[in-house]
DNA sequence: ATGAAAGCGCTAACAT
DNA sequence: ATGTTAGCGCTTTCAT
């Protein structure tokens, strides 16, 4: 378009006829720099200055030594959601710090949302994939499992044959949360997931769409919260669990007010992500509820502004399980490192959990 | 490498040659689904699976449509930086759009730190780049000229013949805030801008580094301010500047820390950024001093955080500039746009910013 | 230290 | 509707 030398004059070959020299002499020059003379080198590099021969195309390159030099990142959503989600650029920053120590590019693979359209994953020319966080059942996923190089995963899907695996013990985690929260005395609970399908469900997700999700990263949190009432006595089909498409604060908001209209007797409510509880906080203030008096409410995941918000989270190493996963794909260490990575999480007790009123009596005596 | 079908086995061709057909059915069935019966399509296809033929290697086909289907992006720091900038990750989530409306992926080129290991820039396979706000010698940036591909710089270089541009009125925005400034009364100000160089250089900038920056967009702020300063009668020597070579809020609050010691006197702070104008505004509470009653400060970009702290400011449209970024690149509407984008900016008074003591007891009477 | 030959895997004319 | 013929630009044995 409006480069100066936007034209393509001068190749590897043209180079060589013009010097005079055969093709392998100007190829070292650039890439075997002892292979040759300073003096041919020296000629060479000159000629090519003189010509606009900007160096060997990468391209072709690529297809000769079978090597792209990048690596391929498939995400959830919307790339350009991406940027505004708190964990995933945690996690971005992660792996562009592997692939800055590796040398390698990072290519972003636009998913136009909800198109069935594959071909951006079929036209990357990567040396591996990394898939963040996506539906089983997601066509760009299988379309990566299509192709023939190395595939890592973070967090879902899980148990995919021969893809390595970054992620944390969701379902351990979950289950500290409910144990924190059933210690504290509660026992009427709500709770806020993030989509547990393809299609914009939102409202009250049954017993049979909490286990039929395609994300079992929902389904294994979910899990250990049911697990850990269970303990304590508590019936899951009484609890009511509400899904949302979005993830958003202003999602978790609307959510938390369905939740909280149908269901007024609930002492706590717990949310898998942070951003949902951030949503289901502002709610709650907005109705002049009192956390965590009236209401406790819990996130997931640990993000700097949850944090500020004295949020009682679970913990979760986001960076680093994005450079655990470049790591696992780009082989540092000739692969001695387990093919399975589950990284550690970490209960963080804020200022909007505690027990509620009716325990409260007890523990008062 | 653990996938399933790590080998690759079926090519194009052995694709055509198992099945008796030539290599245009096969590449047809795949590009041209119209040029070949639907019954030969499926039997071309049917076989591909069977023999694990993952579809045309992106390479290959790159090579010989000479389009790699992505853009490349080249950063002004290393890129695990870039997703903890909230100005960066704006223009980021405006450039993946879009590279998602045109189907196009986004390459991140990695960019060792101050390495000038400038191979990732020359191995990107990629029709064209988008270059993010850097130094006007980067050596990475000089790497990109000289490929022969379209390249769109955003805010800085600025002046590069043949390579379109997308930025704003950096001078006049700053103009606008000293006017807002002198406009209170202010006369003694202190400022505290981004680096200056490539080389790491913390503390005060004298006019002739002012000048020679490397940075046009620093300078264009920086002459802004002179300018509007100059209209009240300040002599722009006695002005102090502070650089900073680290780009986050502790730094701002350092570089204050170290201004005000030396220039106790200053009753308005301008910084070239709002991440630096929050350590500002952190250092001021922690000093004890009252903002705006003792000191003004202000900042630039407009960032969410800086809106919620009330921040006095230039809001820029961050996520526009990398939307039209992207479209710049891959000629949206073929070229009948300008080359140069100049996107409008706006004086967001917060509550940052007032009138200094000595000037309230005039507008007192 | 330099060159000749072969081919990476594919698509685009141009036939038929 | 299908096949034939040429490369895209490069690296890599293997000779010299």
């Amino acid at each position: 378009m409006s480069q100066p030398n936007a034209r393509r004059p001068a190749t590897l070959a043209s180079l060589a006829a013009e010097l005079g020299v055969s093709r392998t002499t100007v190829s070292n020059a650039y890439n075997r720099p002892d292979q040759l003379s300073a003096t041919l080198r020296a000629r060479v590099l000159e000629a090519a200055r003189r010509l606009g021969y900007p160096g060997p195309d990468p391209v072709a390159r690529s297809l000769r030594t079978r090597r792209a030099g990048a690596v391929g990142l498939l995400l959830t959503e919307a790339l350009s959601y991406a940027f505004r989600d708190p964990v995933a650029t945690g996690f971005l920053e992660g792996l562009a710090l592997a692939c800055e120590q590796a040398g390698q590019g990072l290519l972003l693979i636009p998913v136009s949302p909800s198109q069935p359209d594959v071909t951006t994953v079929h036209q990357a020319g990567v040396d591996g994939f990394v898939v963040y966080s996506v539906r089983e059942d997601d066509p760009h996923f299988l379309a990566v499992l299509e192709r023939p190089v190395p595939t890592v995963v973070c967090d879902q899907p899980v148990g995919i044959d021969g893809v390595d695996r970054v992620g944390i013990d969701d379902r351990a985690a979950m289950l500290g949360m409910a144990r924190h929260l059933t210690g504290l005395g509660h026992r009427r609970i709500g709770v806020l997931c993030m989509r547990l399908g393809p299609d914009a469900q939102d409202g009250r997700a049954d017993l049979l769409r909490q286990e039929q999700t395609s994300y079992p990263v929902q389904r294994a949190r979910i899990g250990g919260l049911r697990e850990g009432f269970a303990e304590a006595g508590v019936d899951w089909a009484d609890v009511p669990v509400h899904e949302r498409f979005e993830h958003s604060v202003d999602a978790g908001e609307a959510a938390a007010a369905e939740l909280l209209a149908t269901h007024p007797g609930i002492t706590a409510l717990v949310c898998t992500s942070d951003i949902l509880a951030l949503g289901a906080l502002r709610h709650a203030t907005a109705r002049g509820l009192a956390v965590p008096d009236d209401l406790t409410i819990t996130g997931f995941d640990g993000v700097p502004e949850a944090e500020r918000a004295g949020l009682t989270t679970i913990r979760q190493p986001v960076r680093e399980k994005g450079q655990v996963a470049g790591e696992l794909l780009l082989e540092r260490g000739e692969r001695n490192r387990p093919r399975q990575v589950v990284l550690p999480t970490e209960l963080v007790v804020g200022t909007t959990s505690k027990g509620p009123r009716e325990a409260r009596f007890f523990s008062g005596w």
